[in-house]
DNA sequence: ATTACATGTAATCAAATGATTACATATATA
DNA sequence: TATATATGTAATCATTTGATTACATGTAAT
């Protein structure tokens, strides 16, 4: 995948207003949160929250993994942040996309 | 439509490569070039690159007027950018939505 | 065992998106 | 007039996306 698709990729997960609660709530609680605590917070439901938590796992700006807790119910899936730093601007796209060949 | 989602439009907008080869293209003339000239220039139908031109107007990215010159087969529309600067982090997220209160 | 509660995911569906094709208009030239 | 060329947009269609509902599993308490 070329610079420029990965930075669309990223780009397009970002775009989405409950995507970016979603990041801002992983920033806030700063350790790890399971499914469930980030769809109450936020205000959507656990199959919503899913959807989007997706997205944004394939665009590698959180990734997940399951913990089996003692005393739960049942293994959870985690989800923590990773860390990213996106600056987009009309000068640097031109950089971008001379680097890529045309 | 609050900062968040003003956000989320414009990355959203952006998050396509045909979308960021065209806002590169444009930096790239520095003047307002018409729709054909950009959809030669970065290799796409006329009618596509019209499509994503309509996305990044909605978000305010380009901008975009018909011009009526002389010699000229007919009224051409011209896109010109806009400009803008967008940085992205987990900590500028978490701001932007306490500001929005929850 | 059954009831209650909590969790994760699959199935489904309407709406938006990306892309192609075709159409309508306009000028210049044969 | 017709032919060629160039432009802008509308119509169409398949795919993706956003969102809801329902299902399956698992533990704890009755």
């Amino acid at each position: 995948m070329s610079q420029l698709t990965d930075l669309a990729t990223k780009l397009d997960a970002l775009g989405h207003p409950i995507r970016l609660k979603i990041i801002a709530t992983l920033v806030q609680n700063q350790q790890q949160m399971y499914l469930n605590e980030i769809a109450i917070k936020i205000g959507v439901s656990r199959a919503l929250a899913k959807i989007h938590l997706k997205k944004l796992e394939k665009a590698a700006i959180v990734k997940s993994h399951i913990v089996t807790a003692e005393g739960e119910a049942k293994a959870l899936r985690y989800y923590e942040l990773l860390p990213f730093d996106i600056h987009v601007s009309p000068q640097m796209l031109r950089m971008e996309v001379e680097k890529n060949g045309q």
